[in-house]
DNA sequence: TCATACATTTCGTCA
DNA sequence: TGACGAAGTGTATGA
């Protein structure tokens, strides 16, 4: 592990520390007076500011302002950096193809570059994904209805797969989509194309059934979403298309956990603390 | 603009200048070896390793690896950022509620920290939206079918607002769906959803239709997905439900501006090129 | 490479 | 604040 950090660096010396360390394939941050243009998928321009540009050895490239969560110009990793002093600038530029796009990033000042070798620790466990959710269902599968048996997942549709395909204790066919959050009516269209999907095929054209047989089939393909909530417009669009819905969220690991580590009242231990709040919230403690 | 930076605080020279730096507003970048915890509306744990995390005024927060666009953990603005030093690591805690979340960054090394602070040019200039499609598509309404008329947009139904709502020359109802980039099967399924909640209105009870006269209405609404292009997939859902597609997309400023950024085969100029290669590329230049 | 759907999606807008 | 859909969405998985 090794940091290299310039203060206020010439753009000779930062074009050499950046040169430097992309072939180090270090991860770096350049933190300056910049414009920044973008072009691609879309097209944006970014006028003069202070900004903190990350570049990544895999070919990410981030530019971040002092607000929000969302770069506010990037490049997937896959990029490909390019560093160059053009016009008394140093200008950083990520290309990638496929879609074509380009990234410029000209600094008219850097007021710090830091380069850092980064490796391994990567791999993220999470829990409550909609996959822990289906894993719930599957292990479970009277929450859905009475005397549900799951017959497959991931079940290709002419509309795409179906998170849980099954049969009712009347053995007719149950589409069940799995949401692990709250939803409103894109979920419903979802669950709709599926059932749609599955009812054209039993009813298709190499089925020997007559009409009133095929209508009672189209009937009984039943539509269930799996979702903590609805939102009022998600619940009517769902009544309409007589599908039901089983109020069930992930494994609720996570409430817990949350006060586990949002708890600090045990503060017993050592140095402490300091806070900024967000936005329009309270001033941070002045020292106590 | 000031920058700070210190290399390899002590856990209280760090906890010293984060202070600092959330009384300021600063942006504040901490890289270190350290390990994660996140739980709200998800649960996770991330091993110890050398991360990047961002600490930003309006209360966001990200962990970044060497790895990828998105941040490995993050926590959005509207957090609250804490800072101590417990069991002899430096924690960075992030908290916000609705939902709650906590985010827990424990350092058992920090490498460098910096806190910059950043005022202002946030404001993005960006071409090829959607919006800018809409705009397109009423300049020259004819591209959706001769005769089209827009009548309005972002036109309520109980299935959530239609981008385009217009006629066409016969004086039947059309429903556009606008999207800027290729689409599969879930656009198909919004503007089913669309439509058949235009349908429900126009032979709805109040009206006073025969069944003939209410069936001719609603095979009467039309569905016009305007993309670029369509799956093969969604082409065949389009044509099940009866649609239309018609194929364009944003202005194409776009693809001239990205040669002109591309373009450095006229470095005439000063300094010149470095580059790093993602994943499995070419090898960086070695100096000329 | 393309298609498909999930995501701690984030983000903006509007009621 | 919640709902709804767009996004340069990114990301993983399967064909």
């Amino acid at each position: 592990m090794t940091v290299i950090s310039v203060h206020a660096p010439s753009h000779r010396e930062a074009l050499w520390e950046l040169e430097s360390a992309f072939e180090r394939g270090d991860l770096i941050t350049v933190f300056g007076r910049c414009t920044v243009s973008y072009a691609g998928r879309a097209a944006s321009e970014l006028g003069v500011g202070d900004r903190l540009l990350i570049l990544k050895p895999d070919g990410a490239a981030l530019v971040h302002t002092d607000e929000g969560r969302t770069p506010v110009n990037w490049q997937p990793p896959g990029s490909t950096h390019h560093a160059a002093v053009r016009e008394g600038r140093l200008r950083v530029r990520s290309k990638r193809t496929n879609p074509a796009e380009t990234l410029l990033v000209r600094f008219e000042r850097v007021h710090q570059l830091s380069a850092m070798s980064v490796t391994g620790g990567r791999d993220l466990e999470l829990h409550g994904s909609e996959e822990d959710l289906r894993t719930r269902v599957l292990e479970r599968p009277e929450l859905i209805a009475p005397g549900f048996e799951p017959v497959s997942t991931e079940r290709e549709t002419a509309a795409g797969p179906v998170d849980v395909f099954g049969v009712d204790d009347a053995g007719d066919p149950v589409v069940v989509e799995l949401k692990r959050r709250r939803v409103g009516p894109d979920a419903v269209g979802q669950l709709a194309r599926y059932v749609a999907a599955v009812r054209d095929e039993l009813t298709g054209d190499g089925e020997f059934l007559a009409d009133h047989e095929a209508a009672t089939a189209d009937d009984s393909v039943r539509g269930v979403l799996v979702a903590p909530s609805l939102t009022d417009r998600a619940a009517d669009l769902l009544a309409d298309r007589g599908f039901d819905h089983v109020a069930l969220g992930p494994p609720a690991d996570a409430g817990e956990s949350v006060d586990a580590l949002a708890d600090d009242s045990d503060d017993s231990d050592d140095l402490d603390d300091s806070n900024t709040t967000a936005g329009s919230g309270s001033r941070p403690d002045e020292s106590a």
